[in-house]
DNA sequence: CAGCATCCAGCTTGATACTG
DNA sequence: CAGTATCAAGCTGGATGCTG
């Protein structure tokens, strides 16, 4: 959809997340680690500023949130949009290609979302069966 | 396609992972952590025993494949399969509940891997404009 | 407002050793 | 084979204070 070169079927792939050593695996860290996958999910809906951010991602500290957005502005996910205004104002947005990721990543989110009442009673029949715990 | 209950558009969802106190939040770790995705990930393709997934799962240790196995498992998206022999044989699959999570989750995977020309390309970009780093 | 630098508690993780 | 138990170490991440 976007220019993002997915490469054709049937083609072996250079990049492989189950290989240790692999970038791609750093890459998915950053795209589903517990901020990443919320910051990613919350520039899908617009752009926001820092702060809208922050309150948005229930939980996130200061420090986190910074460090989250440098590792998905560095691998090409969100784009960042400083105005040189005072106070300083500083927009983020995802790229073209952060959409595609988002995209799936929301899929899966709202799968597990709806999910929920199915994985709550597997806890309890799984917490039943070997007693406490 | 399961008979997993998939609430209908425009209902309002009663989890939410991006507030803090939501047990989707934690459901939605296992699945994406480092260690969850890769597991259920091997399993997609089938069941597997223990020291099979150890040796799919590149650099996963004992202890924390048993650790994922176990929450994955809680939540309802793995099967464990025991047979009472000796040796002990152990094969764990996905539940029809898991294989929708894993779907969706490799759905992104693979697009995650194959962007990585592009998300290389946009490191090195960043890298050169800040120096250093 | 939008961050960065520092400190440090504690949770996560990996080795190692042991069990059924 | 399929794990559990234990322990040290290192990294994560929150709190705090400061800058432009």
């Amino acid at each position: 959809m976007t220019s993002t070169e997915q490469r054709p079927e049937g083609q072996e792939l250079p990049f492989n997340v189950f290989a240790k050593a692999c970038p791609s695996r750093d890459t998915l860290e950053h795209v589903t680690g517990r901020w990443g996958a919320l910051t990613l999910g919350a520039l899908y809906e617009g752009s926001l500023r820092f702060n809208e951010l922050r309150r948005r991602v229930d939980g996130v500290s200061e420090k986190m949130l910074s460090q989250t957005l440098h590792a998905l502005e560095r691998d090409g996910l969100v784009l960042r949009e400083a105005q040189p205004t005072n106070p300083p104002r500083v927009d983020y947005e995802l790229t073209p290609l952060g959409r595609e990721v988002a995209e799936r990543l929301l899929s899966l989110i709202r799968y597990v979302e709806g999910s929920m009442d199915a994985v709550l009673q597997a806890r309890d029949r799984y917490d039943a069966t070997r007693g406490a715990r």
